[in-house]
DNA sequence: AATGAATGAGAGTTCATTCAT
DNA sequence: AATGAATGAACTCTCATTCAT
């Protein structure tokens, strides 16, 4: 029960970095969707959180919806530059490819909860949000133009059955990574299991043999 | 002495079966939920839609919470009733039964579009309602029970090949049905080229041929 | 989480005696006000304590103000009818008839908390409402004459000192009283010891030594 | 997307000091509770009364609660701050502090009735309230304490009756005091009468024949 | 750049009361 | 006499946003 008004001693003004401040209040408002979804996102917290005024944070973004903008941009940007392997370095075969798929789900799904947390609250969005829809529809689409590429490769270099339909199979790893995302799947186990069987329908009859 | 109340005119009152009113109500949300999501959802909107005070709404569902679970069962059974097939005929062969869980879901798609919205408002909100994460189990488990069950009976006719992982092959159908629900699929047709891709490598190799 | 409203089998209309009825209403409104004060007071609650619907109610009642007038004449009857002593007896001496007075209150508070309760409400609530100042008035008026009454026959007879300002001494017997139903006092103790002091004072010489 | 807010126009915005706003929403408060009770304090009516938007009330008092606690500090400071007599100015004889007790009730009655009305209030709301039951509690305490010590310093000097029941006769003075502010009492006449009376009884007998 | 006061527009909920049956 | 559906009018509180400093 507040009876009195807190009140700062010191109307201090901390003039920090405008980028950094940017990006804290950016990453704040990332955790805060991550937590709470959309409907929890208060401007005030976000504030709050980084410790300025509510309408320091209107300076910064002018609106709600210019800070949501933003962090779509910023989970775009962690989506890429945060991965189970260093970004960098090529994946050495085509089956290897694959699997980074999955264990780049994996890895965000135990180390990096908060930006699947996210994505999933752009996807959910998307449906009544233009700008949202372009945002998720570049993701897919780049996740998937990634998994085509292996996929082509594969086939070229034999490693792949001949008759792969690859915008088929493309549809089902982009679909079945999504469904664990979405949590589809119960566990990890069971998004692994379908995986194995994926692949194992997709590659050569040699290697099918083995897994 | 508080609330005072003084009437200015009474509208005429409309009596109606109490379990009208309730569908018409709960038809009202969820019409409401399919188009703009929880976030949208205003009681008084319903309300008006309705034709009733917003009084009344909390006559029938006392609270926000309340009119959104009571959605929740209607959800169930909307999807329960309202399919591509007679729910009562059987699927003759088991491959007609694969195939008519890609059908629902396309026919839900086309004729019954809001079913699928409010299915994904569900399935976004669940993470964050324990009430709306066990509907959601409960929709998915039954899903997946359905199709588990088709593809044991496939493997004991030998019309699906021996070496099938059948939980594995249920995650695939399921995940690949909710990838096109939840847009993971660009159209109907890559939705129909995955499944097809999906049952060529389920079926036995007899049946492969075909294909 | 109710989702079903809740609907009595059949629509039993039991049918009392409208009297036993009304009364039944009276005390369950009694209790909220004791229990709540004015502010808790729901004719939707005292209702569905008596177990009839809100509207019977105001078959009964037609406003709350109606209800409350008559819950003021449920209190006067109450405060009338028990007592420490049976109403009938008549008190043997004065100072009898004035220990009876702190008698009485002790009484109501140990043994019928919800008269003074009742009692307190309505006082507190006499300023802002025409009606109930004026029970207010005949309750303090009634109790002020009974005690005047005693004095003066005490006077009479000798036992209280000659040079007693009868109405002062009214007044202040009175307000000791209230003073312990209004909690200025904070315990019995407190209250026996003030009345004792205050009979010390009015008893004539020869009594006041004893004491 | 909820909550797209479009401003009409904006009204031109008084900007206050905080302190004297917050005062100004206090004293409505404190003038409210006086004129109709708690059951009367609507925050948009005080909001009205300042000039304010109802939402800048709740800038300064996040909730009615926080409200009223206030007003009841405020209640507590007018009652200090606001007497008959400079509150410095020392009492010169022991019956001039008895008498000032009455005096300063006589005083709020005539020139600061709203005082003695949120008293009563407050009072009345206690048994329901833990809150309000400590700040009652503290007031009436530091009234009697009041007495107290003038009844003691009296005794002492030999101005009051050497048998005086210390306890008891500060619990008379204090329900003689109370009895007037809660209206037992018709009149000041009747208040001053008993007064008198009582004063009479506690004056050592040399004292006594004067009055 | 930064703040805190101030705002408009609801949102969900409550409740005495009334109407149709 | 009794019910349950229905209602109007508030009420407290929330929140993105803006203004003055």
């Amino acid at each position: 029960m507040p009876r009195v008004i807190e009140r700062k001693d010191t109307n201090r003004r901390i003039r920090l970095n405008p980028e950094v401040r940017r990006k804290m209040i950016l990453e704040a408002a990332f955790k805060a969707i991550a937590d709470d979804g959309f409907e929890g996102l208060r401007t005030r917290d976000i504030a709050a959180k980084v410790g300025i005024n509510c309408a320091t944070l209107h300076h910064y973004f002018p609106t709600k919806e210019d800070l949501i903008a933003s962090v779509a941009d910023h989970l775009e940007w962690r989506l890429r530059s945060e991965k189970a392997q260093p970004v960098a370095r090529k994946a050495s075969s085509v089956l290897d490819a694959l699997d980074r798929q999955f264990e780049d789900v994996l890895f965000y799904h135990l180390e990096r909860p908060d930006i699947l947390a996210v994505y999933r609250e752009f996807v959910a969005r998307a449906p009544r949000d233009q700008a949202i829809s372009a945002l998720v529809e570049r993701l897919h689409g780049g996740w998937r133009a990634g998994i085509l590429d292996a996929l082509k490769r594969g086939k070229k270099d034999g490693l792949l059955r001949a008759d792969l339909d690859l915008d088929a199979a493309a549809g089902l790893v982009l679909s079945t990574a999504w469904g664990f995302v979405s949590k589809i799947f119960a566990s990890r186990k069971d998004l692994i299991a379908a995986a194995r069987q994926l692949n194992s329908w997709m590659i050569a009859v040699s290697d099918h043999r083995k897994s």
